[in-house]
DNA sequence: CTCAGTGCAAAGGATTTGCATGCCG
DNA sequence: CGGCATGCAAATCCTTTGCACTGAG
């Protein structure tokens, strides 16, 4: 299934008419490897890689909808494997003091809930909704 | 009921030990006074005010708990009134596209099941959850 | 050969801070 | 009077971009 990950990842590049360069495949292993949303500066830490190519690669990756990017409280942008790529569904808890993002699951009965009111939004408002961001805001066991 | 909000910033200040100034009861009115979340940008249109007196007041208001940041798509911070100050919880539309965000709500029902699993979330792991954050991520009838 | 990807360094832009001034308490 | 708020301008810092080089097809 690890390389049903990289087939997943070439053809929504291809589909993109991008390539699936080393470095890209680095990046995606080094979000495999992770169970958290990942910075700039740790996604560095892991291989050498230029940072304006890192950059470069997660605007691409994103574009194709490969990567995922997170928003937290501080000013530091983190990126995830695309949900549908691992066929894994989760929420974030996001640290209000250190703005360290976790991930969590909740109750299937609860995401169909969350669904089922996406589709209402899009009934009454114009607003056509592509996928919902349950966050919880709160501190952390390190901040705690 | 507007004497109420601005009562009620006063003590959220007095007990940061902050005081309320011109500029900070501008702020909170200018907040007041929209329906979404706005950015440093839209609000300096409204009134004549340092940048960086703004950027240092809702700071303060910030810590204080009378605003709230909210975090879009696009680099551009927002904000709005403290939802326990205005008695009013929503939850945000966010366009993909240009970033813009607006208000909606849901259902009691949902929103007593999201603050079931909150504090699920609580025994399960160190994290100690605030707030939830809601978000539907989407194209605007703008941008659609 | 061509063209996208890469790395280095410089630029960009939202946000923060230093400092002198003004005003509230 | 003292200390915080203010405004202006300069500095910060994450992120983006210009440019020359390299490598894959």
């Amino acid at each position: 299934m690890i390389e049903d990950l990289h087939s997943g990842v070439a053809g929504r590049l291809r589909a993109d008419a991008q390539r699936y360069t080393p470095n890209r495949r680095a990046i995606v292993e080094i979000l495999e490897a992770t169970e958290r949303p990942l910075t700039i500066v740790e996604m560095l830490g892991s291989r050498r890689l230029a940072q304006s190519s890192l950059y470069r690669n997660l605007a691409v990756l994103e574009a194709a909808k490969v990567v995922h990017r997170v928003t937290s409280t501080d000013g530091f942008a983190r990126f995830e494997l695309a949900e549908d790529l691992t066929d894994d569904h989760h929420h974030h808890l996001i640290c209000a003091r250190c703005g360290a993002v976790a991930d969590f699951t909740v109750s299937p009965a609860l995401e169909r809930t969350l669904e089922e009111a996406m589709g209402r939004v899009e009934a009454v408002t114009g607003f056509r909704p592509e996928h919902h961001r349950l966050d919880l805001v709160g501190v952390c066991a390190t901040c705690g």
